[in-house]
DNA sequence: TACCAGAGGAG
DNA sequence: AAATCCTCTGGTA
């Protein structure tokens, strides 16, 4: 590999648009230019294409028209190509074509034209990037807020910390005097030449990849705001170009010319399922181990005073956050240089996408090679029909409630995904002339599709899971553990591809959005697991459970566990003869005890003794610790020790504890989201209340997606809104006995014990004993 | 008691 | 800017 791709843009020379594209070589930064490359879309005719193309020369702006072949979802089309001379006029002339009485609409008109270059050129950006082991350095800025509130205007920034995956960590802090001997830390008696320190930084050490935790909407917006009053620049860009912040949608999101800037907050909330995503959460997720923290009031004090032993604190905190940034990237980055392949576009970009916009990406890409056309984003109004007009989803079975022995699970592998390659599910196949009725994949909904021909989306789909196969087939064998990591991450971005295939068809913004290809593929997905369940009980299993692709199974008759297993493998087999060749039901292991409560929510203990809870409340962060932890020790005494009594005593233990007052608040916190603006409200509940008071009060700011963390506190009230207030404002021992106990470990215990009345033998008696008034 | 809004989980 | 299904709480009438 000679060079990297790490970015492409366009500038603007005499008028015309030049295409930037950014290497890294052995050598350096390296931007190569093209000059040749126009600005396009298609107009499509409403009889004619010549007629059409007669109708656009002539026209300002028209450099070129000129009759093509394309391929639409209805077969083959013939198009105008209308090129033009610079991005900027694509949006008027692509009106002013649109509007033409011989044109029916335009297309392909809303890529931006850096990503169309990449497209069209079948470029693939952080191509080999591994073996150019690039520098990935973090960087974070911290603000001393003696006011309590933040204000941009006023609070300048005090320290500028730096860590790279070279070993370098340094900070810079506005203080003129040395305070230390740490040699880490440089003294810079300016705001402005601190501000400057960091593009200083970045290109002293030449940096490739720059990361940061919540960057986009924090350090990046302050800093430019702070650098606009000192009258100073951020120059990042290997071009020596500023750093730019972007409005995106709710969000902003900012970008570096060549190297590459990736917030890892918006990397991480996609790729782990944590109660909490703040970067001490991440880290202890990723590390294992915690994280040097600080309260704010702790950093206030530190800064003023101004002492060497709190000044040391500051520092070691601001660079624990960059070093952690380092560990998180060093986890995360190669599966992001992966999805960049995939997508095809700038690291930056891609890293920064949902999956919707993943996959129309990918799509693009292939639509490009095979001269489909690629449909146009829907308009506003179509959006709303769509999501006026939901699909239905999966079937969930209703649990046979209570405790069960010798569970057995069962589960389709990659049910979607297999469904859609199994019966050709794509929008261009549907309802085809070319297959009768009787011929064609008809759905359980009526919808058909094409038996004969093969689907552009159901054939990149098959595609991408048979590289999967053969991936995980060469980790397999690969003996090098970071050649083995590389084809890891390499399958398991093509599964978070495949697994978002469904969705794509569903999603209301898609290009390639199919209201039937969605409809159908759940229907299907109901019909094998419902087949499923009737041949398992005409196997002489009882279905405990099951929810869309699985099912959890027990053999009714007391028999040897070698017998039952014998004819679990039968009903598998059986099953799978039936299905397509791209389905497949498999054999997910087995469960000693279990207990089911609800749809959605069950526990189960595996042969080692481990437990595995889904949807009670041990797994739900808006739910106290200590509800959580009492639940859980309740699940492991009857699941594991199959001892109620242990579980009654916890339970009295815990509540004593409640009682006593002697709980920490850090057991009886609540996290709770706010959703939407705290003025748009219609409820109010307790996360509401309290995030309202502190504002009043405190002057602090929770707006639109701030995590609230409450205490239900002794304080007088009537609601528990009235009662609720942000743990900041709480003192230790300041909470509501009655509420912890009643509303929170009593609902979240009785609903594992009371699933005990099921199974009475094997408890002799003693669940009918526990009833809320013994407590 | 019945109902709604809201939150967050499962697959 | 991926989808739906589902349970449960707190507030209100």
């Amino acid at each position: 590999m000679e060079k990297v791709l790490f970015d492409c843009d366009y500038t603007t020379v005499d008028g015309k648009a030049v295409i930037r594209l950014f290497y890294k070589t052995k050598n350096g930064w390296e931007i190569e230019r093209d000059e040749n490359f126009t600005p396009y879309f298609y107009a499509i005719p409403k009889t004619d294409a010549s007629e059409l193309e007669k109708d656009l020369r002539g026209i300002e702006d028209v450099l070129k028209a000129s009759v093509l072949e394309k391929n639409s979802v209805k077969g083959p089309v013939n198009v105008v190509r209308v090129e033009t001379s610079h991005p900027a006029k694509v949006p008027s002339l692509r009106e002013f074509v649109g509007e033409l009485p011989s044109c029916a609409t335009v297309m392909e008109a809303d890529i931006p034209f850096h990503r169309r270059y990449l497209i069209d050129k079948q470029l693939i950006p952080m191509q080999g990037v591994e073996e150019f082991n690039p520098t990935i350095a973090a960087f974070d800025i911290e603000v001393y807020l003696p006011h309590g509130s933040i204000d941009v205007k006023r609070d300048p920034v005090t320290m500028l910390s730096y860590a790279d995956n070279r070993g370098v960590s340094k900070v810079a802090v506005l203080k003129e005097k040395k305070i230390l001997d740490d040699p880490r830390v440089e003294y810079i008696g300016s705001e402005k030449k601190l501000l400057e320190k960091l593009g200083q930084w970045v290109k002293e050490h030449d940096v490739d990849i720059l990361v940061g935790y919540n960057t986009d909407n924090f350090d990046v917006p302050y800093i430019l705001e702070r650098a606009e009053i000192n009258k100073t620049n951020i120059i990042l860009g290997v071009d020596d170009s500023p750093i730019r912040l972007k409005q995106a949608g709710m969000n902003k999101e900012s970008y570096i010319k060549g190297r590459q800037h990736v917030d890892l907050y918006s990397v991480v909330r996609q790729l782990f399922n944590i109660p909490r995503y703040r970067l001490e959460d991440v880290y202890e997720e990723i590390a294992g181990k915690e994280k040097k923290d600080l309260e704010l009031d702790e950093m206030n004090s530190y800064w003023a005073s101004g002492k060497p032993e709190d000044f040391q604190q500051l520092v070691d905190y601001s660079i624990s956050d960059v070093e952690a940034c380092i560990t998180i990237a060093n986890t995360v980055i190669g599966l992001h240089y992966e999805l960049s392949r995939i997508v095809g576009q700038p690291l930056g970009e891609s890293s920064r996408m949902g999956s919707g916009m993943r996959v129309e990406y990918f799509l693009m890409r292939k639509a490009f090679t095979q001269n489909i056309l690629v449909p146009n984003k829907p308009v506003q109004g179509v959006v709303g029909d769509r999501l006026g007009n939901p699909v239905k989803g999966a079937f969930v079975v209703d649990p046979d409630k209570g405790i069960h022995d010798n569970i057995l699970l069962f589960d389709f592998r990659s049910l979607y995904p297999s469904i859609i390659i199994s019966h050709n599910v794509d929008p261009a196949m549907l309802d085809c002339d070319c297959c009768t009725k009787e011929e064609a994949n008809t759905s359980p909904n009526g919808h058909r599709f094409c038996a004969k021909r093969k689907g552009f989306i159901s054939t990149v789909l098959r595609e991408i899971i048979e590289k999967r196969i053969e991936i995980k087939g060469k980790m397999k064998k690969e003996a090098d553990p970071q050649k083995k990591k590389i084809y890891d991450v390499q399958q398991q971005a093509l599964k978070i591809l495949a697994n978002s295939a469904y969705g794509y068809y569903g999603f209301a913004m898609a290009r390639w959005y199919s209201r039937e290809c969605a409809a159908s593929i759940t229907g299907w997905g109901r019909k094998y697991i419902h087949e499923t369940i009737e041949d398992a009980e005409k196997a002489g299993f009882q279905v405990i459970y099951g929810d869309t692709d699985s099912v959890y199974l027990k053999y009714p008759k007391d028999i040897p566990l070698k017998e039952i297993e014998e004819k679990a493998i039968t009903f598998m087999k059986d099953v799978n003869k039936k299905l397509p060749e791209a389905m497949e039901l498999e054999f997910e292991g087995s469960y000693p005890r279990g207990v089911f409560i609800t749809k959605k929510r069950y526990a189960l203990i595996d042969g080692e003794g481990k437990l595995t809870v889904k949807g009670l409340e041990t797994r739900r962060r808006d739910w106290a610790e200590i509800a959580k932890k009492t639940q859980e020790d309740v699940l492991n005494a009857i699941l594991k020790d199959k001892n109620p009594e242990k579980a009654a005593n916890i339970v009295k233990a815990t509540i004593e504890r409640v009682k006593s007052g002697k709980v920490p608040l850090d057991e009886l916190v609540i996290h709770t989201q706010l959703t939407r603006k705290i003025g748009d409200y219609v409820a109010e509940g307790p996360h509401v209340a309290a995030a309202k008071k502190a504002m009043k009060e405190g002057g602090q700011d929770f707006g639109d997606g701030s995590m609230i963390s409450y205490i239900v506190t002794s304080r007088p009230g009537k609601k528990i809104g009235d009662k609720a207030e942000i743990i900041e404002n709480v003192k230790e021992g300041e909470y509501d006995s009655d509420y912890y106990i009643n509303n929170q470990i009593l609902p979240a215990v009785m609903r594992v014990l009371e699933a005990l009345d099921y199974s009475e033998d094997e408890l002799k008696g003693k669940g009918k004993q526990m009833s809320l008034g013994d407590w």
